[in-house]
DNA sequence: TCTTTTAATGACTTGACGGTCATTAATAAG
DNA sequence: CTTATTAATGACCGTCAAGTCATTAAAAGA
């Protein structure tokens, strides 16, 4: 919290220094004689960081789990955080913008569907019962409770991506016939994205098991399919 | 946090201090002779500082919100608070139990639908904008990290009764020929809540204005509508 | 091996806030 | 007014965790 006005996610020089990385990940620059330094991959770090914070972030929530918590899991030194991390706002929203690139990559390489069926296969694909977990994690950072509004950002811009996304294949299956003629791709990718949302947040709240979740989403799928084919 | 066993909300004695209490919100005990005791109403007093820390916690959330906060609003000392309520949790509890109370009432009263345009007019209704702010709230009360599994015990235990309130409608519709018939009311009502959920929570993630609100709304409700009709 | 530069460490600092309690104020009977 | 009883107060305490920094370790050229 209290994080204003962070330009960067890491600390020390605002310029990388990772300017001269090689691909196999070490760095070199120009030596000026004498003695040389040791040397690591700051991205990877960041990365195992990333990796050993979204472990125990997921377990307990982000306000539960202390720094101490996350060097542990990474196998480092609390100090050794700050080197990587400015602070523990800047490392939560690094995680995030990581985590939706993620999620929007594997949408994104799904084919586009020529019907309203095969829309909905994809989409309980792209809806695995683990995100369930992540979103309980995203309630403790969407909330007033999080002063930086930089993490509901990154959240909210990628919803407002997926409405779009799922607007465009919606395009795609109005020009097929497959679509309602009295709801825009925009507002059937909105609806589409709402219901998806309270699905898995449903899930959250309940901690329903997976088979419990099943149940209702196929009711609410169906229910959505139908209505989108128009009555 | 950390309250693991509270047997009350209200500290002091187990038994209620209220036993008799007089219409007016004064009370009277056996008096023993000598002088006699400033008396004040509690349960007044706790809705009085309910109603403050509603608030504050609105404002600002209830991890952010010190209890100084609150007693600030409430025109109290922050000792005072804890005469009232045990812990900063329990006080929560105790608003959170209010609020769903209030708001089961106020949904019951709302007589039952004929057809299915009726139904979702009493919908939006019953959905107020207002409630975004609410909405954010809990996220810091329903995320891993509060620890108290109460507050998730009571907001599940809303939309539980909510899932099964609509389903008892749907049962109706269902009679009446307004309901698709591949579909149980149970099923529909659980759907119809995990779509609500999603579209409230996306206000509150997007912070949109009430206009946009309405549009998303509107489409996901036609889409809804149509899809409970059958297709 | 020695030296230079950067990386890693964890004890310590700092600030914050929930909760307590000795003290003071208020009430009302005698 | 006195006195008994309860209500209210806010300075204080204990705890806890984020973030710092002087110190130590590691790497690698000379």
């Amino acid at each position: 919290m209290t994080v204003k006005s962070l330009k960067d996610l890491n600390p020390g020089d605002a310029t990388s220094r990772l300017t001269g990385c090689a691909a196999n990940g070490t760095v070199r620059q120009g030596a000026e004689g004498g003695g040389m330094p040791k040397i690591v991959d700051r991205e990877k770090m960041q990365a195992q960081i990333l990796d050993a914070a979204m472990e125990v972030f997921l377990e307990n929530g982000f306000h539960v789990t202390k720094m101490q918590d996350v060097a542990r899991r990474a196998g480092l030194a609390k100090g050794t955080l700050y080197l990587y991390f400015k602070s523990k706002d800047a490392m939560l929203l690094a995680l995030l913008q990581r985590y939706f690139e993620d999620i929007q990559t594997r949408i994104s390489a799904i084919p586009a569907p020529q019907t309203l069926s095969q829309f909905f296969y994809a989409l309980r694909l792209s809806m695995p019962v683990e995100r369930m977990a992540a979103t309980r994690l995203f309630f403790d950072v969407l909330g007033p409770g999080f002063e930086d509004p930089r993490a509901a950002q990154i959240i909210g811009a990628f919803f407002e991506w997926l409405a779009s996304h799922y607007a465009a294949q919606f395009q795609g299956l109005a020009d097929l016939g497959e679509l309602r003629r009295d709801l825009t791709p925009h507002q059937a990718g909105e609806a589409v994205t709402a219901m998806l949302d309270g699905l898995v947040i449903h899930m959250a709240i309940f901690g329903a098991d997976a088979e419990t979740f099943e149940t209702r989403r196929n009711a609410t799928l169906a229910v959505l399919e139908s209505g989108l084919r128009g009555g």
